[in-house]
DNA sequence: TAAGATTTGTTCGTATGTATC
DNA sequence: GGATACATACGAACAAATCTT
């Protein structure tokens, strides 16, 4: 007999810690006041007035905040703390956290590349400064000879993974650029802790690398469907590669 | 002259405080341990003397821990500290504290999703059990009808929206999942705290409620080429559609 | 229901470290 | 180098939550 659906049964209201509650009061004072990245926060000092708490249960405050990323402080006169912008690493360590939990395979990682780097490759066709073409290039300097060994080898993969990752901090889509970033980290991270990668393959050197001159060249010309083409065609060939390491799942914290 | 390129330069070593030093040992110790979600950590007393540092201290350490949902805590006999697995919502939260600073636009995220969503769709076709397509089918029931007035019509909007998340977590790509649910949740946001879609629009319903019936249909006889040909036309409308939207920029905090 | 045990949660006073002037 | 301003750290006591008996 309940007259409405109930959508938001909420069994518990959890009774979270001080320090939580004010952290989030914190937070949403933030937002409200519409600071910005360097502004100043309160001091410690004012914050027990304010809230009329400890300093312990303060301090316990600030470093949740700290853990998001969300503040920083600094010791000394002028010190305090503030409002922090969230780094890319530190929210690629932050995601990573939760992916150390989930059953990701190297697979799915290809999986989603391969939906979303020709899409960006395409975008951004007649769009790239000279100085931005020029940095990729300098980028495939790494690999312009065939590795000679296998830590060579996962040095110039390491590279590569970091082209694609430039590539796509050249558009102006940062939700896109995040996640391509992401995925890349995470191969890079994988390359060098799991020593994936080993063996060297001259025929897979040079095609992978003729993918991406075709590429560059296909951006400097403006040809949108070349970019795409090449670029699909290139991730079918990392992907196709990939099927070969076994389905290595991701198993590590990344460091803060 | 240099024989090899400095790769991590590291030209400041930043001294991090002592609780972020405490929680990163005991990250390291979680990990080398094999712990699980569920098991025990050691208890404040334990990593006082083990540590030698002062009860705030290790409480500060697994503050941060917590802010980052590695760990979960409770009083009383029988608690204490346990691994705690991260939440996809804190997941989502955090990342969203990393876009609060980026200058994410609507048409940003349908990029994205134009790119991903397809190929979820295709990858899925003939792979669904009849409980899912069910599922998917009663999803579907909160927008049967046009929506008559404006609240009505956000929430057939957040309707639909859980219905590509829902969807997404049907298949086996925990990645592609997480980004198509982050996607979901904040155009679900932006749905609800900015008031978006205020206007019903009869033949935008019918037409998107179409696509979603052909999608079904699609993936339950197994035709992944038309489930991604019908899933691109689904976003192509929906972009078109958010063109009128202004390009509002995310601008808060998620609650934690 | 109530009492006791166990474990985290919170406070306060004091002392130390660090960066700026 | 000394004074100042700020976060950082310690330790002991007390409070609250929750399980067991």
């Amino acid at each position: 007999m309940t007259p409405e659906k109930i959508t938001d049964p909420a069994p518990k209201p959890p009774r979270r810690s001080r320090p939580v509650r004010v952290a989030e009061a914190i937070k949403d004072w933030v937002v409200e006041q519409g600071l910005t990245p360097g502004d100043r926060l309160p001091g410690e000092a004012e914050l027990i007035d304010r809230f009329q708490m400890s300093k312990g249960t303060i301090r316990e405050a600030m470093r949740i905040l700290q853990a998001q990323g969300l503040v920083e402080t600094k010791t000394g006169p002028g010190g305090g703390s503030f409002v922090g912008k969230v780094s890319r690493d530190r929210a690629h360590a932050l995601l990573a956290n939760y992916f150390y939990f989930q059953n990701i395979t190297i697979a799915d990682i290809y999986a989603v590349r391969q939906a979303l780097e020709p899409a960006m490759a395409a975008s951004l066709a007649g769009r790239l400064t000279d100085a931005q073409l020029a940095e990729l290039e300098a980028i495939m300097e790494h690999y312009a000879a065939p590795a000679k060994d296998a830590r060579e080898e996962r040095l110039q993969h390491v590279a590569s993974l970091r082209f694609h990752a430039r590539l796509s901090d050249f558009g102006e889509n940062a939700l896109l650029s995040f996640f391509i970033g992401f995925m890349a980290q995470i191969l890079t991270d994988l390359t060098v802790y799991k020593r994936l990668y080993a063996a060297p393959n001259h025929d897979l050197w040079k095609r992978g690398r003729d993918h991406q001159l075709d590429l560059i060249a296909a951006l400097r010309s403006g040809d949108a469907d070349s970019a795409r083409r090449i670029m699909a065609s290139h991730m079918e060939m990392a992907a196709a590669l990939m099927e070969d390491q076994q389905a290595e799942v991701l198993k590590r914290f990344i460091a803060e």
